[in-house]
DNA sequence: ATGATCACG
DNA sequence: ACGTACGTGATCATG
């Protein structure tokens, strides 16, 4: 019979080590908030000992109940010890769980400790036949070492183990195993709040174990021992020396009941790790697991088949059937002049690869991306209509968007890859764009098979992902968000990426000689003031200028040194005519560089810009712009604004036409939060803000609200919005905490049903770990629960905001998809061109202009039904800078 | 790559 | 007591 090995853990002494094995365990949380920390580096320990030691039985032993018979005869046992964290605690049960997915037993027993259960199976078990193997956190074990016996002991949090056998116990300490608890006796722990000797510590007591041999070995003997401090401390705690080394002394002969039989090993149990480590969000141990041999699981590698074809010619009709994958490659993120390195389309029996854009060139192909009958499942659809329309081909019959439905289910998977988006999904057998193409100067197409490989597997991939990504919009009530919002606006932004908005590039040229002037001009008069020449543009130097050389109070600081913005420095302008002029630089260096050039810097061959919209990006569901951000472009200050007069119509018998919502973050929050006063202000069409100032600072009438008071509730209103707090309001207004607090109490005792919902979304968010927009879309938030009263208070307003701030995108969302299904049913010239969350800009013919305004009006005012009216302004012009 | 600053809603 | 408004992107300087 071949030789036994039954391997004892201390689960609670290694569950510890492994919670305190990093530093930051914040980093370590799944989407809804909780830590796992502790469970991956105990998984991870666990299974390399398991490999180390290849166990034919496996326990795993944990502490039960707050008191063991120890604290019988001693009532102080392990007191003083910090308490737990509830990071720690919380993941107790689920550590349980995986040491039962490892097809591990572990056990407990009333009023015993860890080291008891596994003092006891040791003992009981060691001989001939059978090896022990003991690991814990903790070294008190290493009493129980013997040729039998071997006691590991982890080190560096739990990434190195010690062992310790009797040999290296004599090596180390002089001692035989046993005489382990001798020590703790006269030495005492004070982790377990053992008290030992006075004065004693552990040189002492081998000195003393060395001559004496044992607690009892050094009493029979005191009296030969010189007179000294620590002989007196010996005498007075004798009773204390022996109650320390019973406290130390492992019980091998608890009442366990278990049979050796049944700690039998034999591997991991897939069916329960699996969904463990699935809800652990344990990706990198999933992608390892060999899943293979489990039911319904795809395997992690996997040969892949696919037809290469290098001719447009060669493409067939009978290459496409009703529903398939399509990708297509390129490595420019901006699609709007990227070269298309390949393309693959398949489904599960079959896959196509054509290099370059050769595949383009084929009308067998073009008549199938053209066919809204036949099914197409892609990976950024809104980039596949922007880059199929520059080679002509009208891209229909788009049913499902991977990267599209990923972000919905979680916003921060905002995996730009798909290898990662599939590898968060657990589909492994692709590798990222990285790997194959390389970054930055080394980035590179391989050759034509390593391509087609990775081009046919990022089809395989979309086709293995999208029942399972639709699935899970489903389950979270997000399918009519995907399909009736979501992917019908990526093709509406993919037009107006693709009309792009005419750009004066004389006007600019024009603007950019006049500032450069100007710039020159005030940069001279600050050197002077200066007496020297610096760099303005930096922070850092202008910091040096103005609070050392200059001596001007520093009235705030960054991480980096003096802060130089524009709140400090207008504070500043009194005491130093300098500060007036950087303002002023500062102002026209802006608009010069960000504005003036960087946007003559991104004027297409056909005099436009083209920005690209990231539908997948902001955590509330609003789009963003970039390259260039149409977004920012100037407004409230009149010497930026004139930037929009380089915003021109496509020709010049049109006009910019524009319309935006009339605050419609404050008529979702009336309509969420059912405030009967706020919708009765919006219902008669009232000013907000001077009807909020009425309530708020009991003004009888609008009239004798004063610009000021609506100025401040202005700022109420915004606050509210934001998940106010009074340090916030303060700042913003320029008032004392105390003032913006009053106003804030003030303002919730008028309207308590904003202050109502504000505590139930909060409260929400604690209970399930994310809010939700009126249409489902969902913003998880794993710091609500957080112990740091910044991160968690961060949290918290952020739960308050996304509901408000998302549902109005989703609002606009609407809007802009029943607005180009009109314009199209119309038959109208007119064309929606731009998107700044609540305003749509748009050219149209000088004669459509009417029309227009009264379409508009009516799409975006009923767009969706709330239980307060929509109210939108619009203005036309012949310039961006006219429509306001 | 990161922080500071400043443009927008 | 804690130290902040919510959501973005571009530019410049600097490590």
């Amino acid at each position: 019979m071949s030789k036994n090995k039954l391997l004892l853990i201390d689960g609670n002494s290694i569950a510890f080590r492994a919670f305190y094995a990093v530093q930051n365990y914040e980093s370590f949380k799944t989407k809804t908030g909780l830590h796992t920390n502790a469970v991956l580096f105990f998984n991870n320990m666990l299974e390399s000992i398991l490999e180390r030691e290849s166990p034919t039985h496996v326990l795993i032993a944990f502490d039960a109940g707050k008191t063991t018979f120890r604290h019988g005869f001693f009532t102080d046992y392990k007191a003083g010890r910090s308490k737990t964290p509830g990071e720690f605690k919380e993941q107790m049960p689920y550590i349980r769980e995986l040491i039962e997915a490892q097809g591990i037993k572990h056990y407990e027993l009333m009023d015993y400790e860890a080291d008891d259960i596994i003092g006891t199976m040791a003992k009981r078990e060691a001989n001939e036949n059978c090896e022990v193997v003991i690991v814990s956190g903790d070294k008190d074990l290493t009493q129980l070492a013997d040729d039998h016996i071997r006691v590991e002991v982890t080190s560096r949090g739990v990434s190195e183990l010690v062992t310790y056998t009797p040999d290296f116990i004599q090596e180390k300490y002089g001692l035989k195993p046993l005489q382990i608890i001798d020590m703790k006796g006269l030495a005492g722990d004070s982790s377990d709040n053992i008290p030992g000797v006075t004065k004693v510590g552990e040189k002492t007591a081998l000195k003393l174990l060395h001559e004496y041999g044992s607690v009892e070995g050094v009493y029979e003997n005191i009296d030969e021992l010189k007179k000294s401090k620590m002989k007196e401390n010996l005498i007075n705690d004798r009773e204390q020396a022996f109650l320390s080394k019973k406290l130390a002394t492992i019980d091998t002969d608890s009442p366990i009941e278990v049979e050796m039989s049944s700690l039998a090993y034999s591997g991991k149990d897939l069916d329960k790790l699996v969904p463990f480590y699935r809800e652990m969000e344990f990706k990198q141990l999933l992608s390892k697991l060999d899943t293979s041999g489990m039911t319904g699981e795809s395997e992690t590698t996997e040969e892949i088949k696919f037809e290469l074809v290098t001719s447009s010619s060669d493409i067939t009709a009978d290459m496409f059937s009703d529903e398939m994958s399509f990708y297509v490659e390129f490595l420019d993120k901006n699609y709007h002049n990227a070269d298309i390195v390949g393309i693959a389309w398949g489904d599960t029996d079959k896959l196509f690869v054509v290099p370059g854009d050769e595949a383009l060139h084929s009308t067998v192909l073009k008549e199938w991306l053209e066919d809204e009958t036949k099914v197409k499942n892609v990976y950024d659809a809104k980039a596949n209509y922007v880059l199929l329309n520059r080679y002509n081909i009208q891209l229909q019959g788009v049913k499902f968007d991977s990267l599209l439905g990923a972000y919905l289910i979680d916003t921060n998977d905002k995996s730009e890859d798909l290898a990662d988006l599939a590898f968060n999904h657990e589909y492994f057998a692709l590798e990222t764009d990285e790997t194959v193409y390389g970054k930055g100067a080394k980035l590179a197409i391989p050759e034509e098979t390593v391509l087609a490989d990775h081009l046919a597997r990022k089809a395989k991939a979309l086709t293995v992902l999208t029942p399972q990504l639709m699935e899970k919009l489903a389950d979270k009530e997000q399918s009519d968000l995907f399909f009736e919002m979501e992917l019908p606006l990526s093709k509406v932004l993919a037009d107006m990426e693709i009309a792009g908005i005419t750009v004066n590039a004389q006007r600019l040229q024009e603007m950019k000689q006049e500032f450069a002037i100007r710039l020159a001009d005030i940069e001279k008069n600050i050197f002077e003031q200066a007496g020297e020449e610096f760099n303005l543009n930096s922070p850092k130097q202008l910091g040096v200028i103005l609070f050392e050389k200059m001596g001007l109070p520093v009235i705030k600081k960054t991480k980096t040194g003096y802060s130089t913005a524009v709140d400090v420095l207008e504070q500043l302008k009194e005491q130093a005519p300098i500060v007036e002029d950087i303002l002023t630089y500062r102002q026209i260096a802006k608009i010069q560089s960000t504005y003036v050039e960087g946007l003559l810097k991104v004027i297409h061959h056909d005099g436009k810009v083209h920005t690209r919209y990231v539908q997948t990006l902001t955590q509330t569901g609003r789009l963003s712009s970039v390259d260039p951000n149409l977004q920012n472009i100037p407004v409230r200050l009149e010497e930026g604004r004139k930037i929009r007069q380089a915003f021109i119509p496509r020709d010049p018998d049109w006009q910019i036409f524009s319309s935006d919502y009339s605050q419609i973050e404050l008529r979702v929050l009336a309509d969420i939060a059912k405030d009967q006063h706020m919708q009765d202000a919006f219902k008669e069409g009232q000013d907000i803000h001077t009807s909020t100032a009425m309530r708020v600072f009991g003004v009888p009438t609008p009239e004798e609200v004063t610009g000021n008071i609506r100025r401040q509730a202005k700022a109420v209103n915004f606050g509210i919005v934001y998940g106010i707090s009074d340090y916030g309001l303060s700042q913003n207004l320029g008032i004392s905490r105390q003032e913006a607090q009053t106003f804030i109490d003030k303002y919730f005792e008028k309207y308590p049903d904003i202050k109502t919902y504000m505590e139930e979304i909060v409260r929400e968010a604690k209970d399930k770990g994310y809010v939700e927009t009126l249409w489902h879309r969902r913003r998880y938030l794993p710091d609500i629960n957080a112990r740091n009263f910044n991160i968690r208070s961060f949290a918290e307003r952020t739960a308050i905001n996304t509901p408000i701030q998302g549902s109005a995108a989703d609002i606009l969302k609407i809007a802009m998809i029943e607005m180009a299904k009109r314009l199209k049913a119309e038959k109208m010239a007119a064309t929606m061109l731009l998107q700044v969350h609540d305003e749509l800009v748009f050219e149209a013919p000088k004669s459509e202009i009417p029309k227009l305004e009264a379409l508009v009006k009516e799409v975006m005012e009923n767009a969706v039904s709330l239980s307060v009216p929509l109210k939108v302004d619009s203005s036309t012009g012949n310039t961006w800078y006219e429509a306001k």
